[in-house]
DNA sequence: TCCTAATTGAAAATGAATTTCATTTTCCTT
DNA sequence: AAGGAAAATGAAATTCATTTTCAATTAGGA
């Protein structure tokens, strides 16, 4: 790996912003207690069960928004909560996925960065080379652009991933040359 | 990595389309010695030095044509070569990549293919879920696209990666509901 | 309360990528 | 041609994120 912000702390800061719209980048206390409360339906529906440790990791990755490592997520809670390991945090991200209430995505720093999912929205990135950001977009245009080159290719989507690395407005005066 | 493709032998097979027109696939004979000229003279140049196992794993590499690991890479040569090792044609490959004649991606199975690189053309791609094969291609209007998107944010792109994940023509019927 | 299955977390395992280091090779200089 | 310095090689060791193991603990239905 060589991407230059690799060589940097990697900050957190996450702007969230539409192709055209807005969107709300921390989920509001209301949202985040409503899926909690799926998430627990789905447990108890599964035969899996609810614990405090469950709790926590949940609700802090709700809270935190968006783009986390396990690490990083682990490092937030284990201040305070010693108790809660790095496993169950991991666990629950992977729970949280394969129950449809997270993504997993691999970045080009080859770290796996977990994001809460709310159904219908999907977006892409514009990943910050200095600073490490990442910014959120969506684009229809886009989306129609490539059912369109798949159709041509008699290709199937299921899923697809699309990151644009580059300076980001702050930083584009300190880009190399 | 709960990929499908991944639980299954990773077959090689690559079909080269672009998106209006076809494209070579495996360099031409004149072009594969055309390009390892050029790189023994960027070794010369750059006071490093050309020895047989680079020359093996280049021709190996531009011959192959795209998408492999180090350690595809590295079984195929070792059929004829025993006495080559994985860390020489992992380094070559860094070596390619750091001096513009190969890049390296890292795909969603975090695997981490090289392909040779023709200066002009950046390809996206198009993963079977099911055969794992990897098909390329390139999209004007795309390219279009992602300028101006990147504009409205103030981004500057430096490069990259898009990717679909599906079913590709054979493989549809094969695909779970 | 009891019991069983799920959960937890420390530690170990995994696996790809990368580095180390002693040896060998290239190729420039004499 | 030698000689010598710098680069290259390759086996083995290391790194580092991710994943699994396993013994101990906990949840929650009977």
């Amino acid at each position: 790996m060589n991407f230059i912000f690799l060589d940097r702390p990697r900050p957190l800061s996450l702007t969230c912003i539409m192709g055209n719209r807005r969107k709300h980048s921390t989920a509001c206390p209301r949202k985040v207690s409503e899926k909690k409360e799926q998430l627990k339906a789905f447990l108890k529906q599964k035969g899996f069960k609810s614990t405090r440790q469950r709790d926590i990791i949940v609700t802090e990755f709700l809270k935190t928004g968006e783009h986390i490592t396990a690490e990083d997520l682990y490092r937030k809670i284990n201040r305070k909560n010693r108790e809660i390991g790095f496993t169950t945090v991991y666990r629950t991200l992977k729970l949280l996925t394969k129950s449809g209430f997270a993504t997993e995505r691999l970045f080009a720093d080859n770290l796996t960065r977990y994001e809460p999912l709310s159904a219908e929205e999907h977006h892409d990135h514009l990943i910050c080379l200095s600073c490490g950001s990442i910014m959120e977009f969506e684009n229809l245009k886009m989306e129609r652009l490539q059912e369109k080159i798949a159709e041509e290719f008699g290709f199937c989507i299921i899923t697809h991933k699309m990151e644009f690395y580059g300076y980001c407005r702050e930083c584009r005066d300190n880009a190399p040359a």
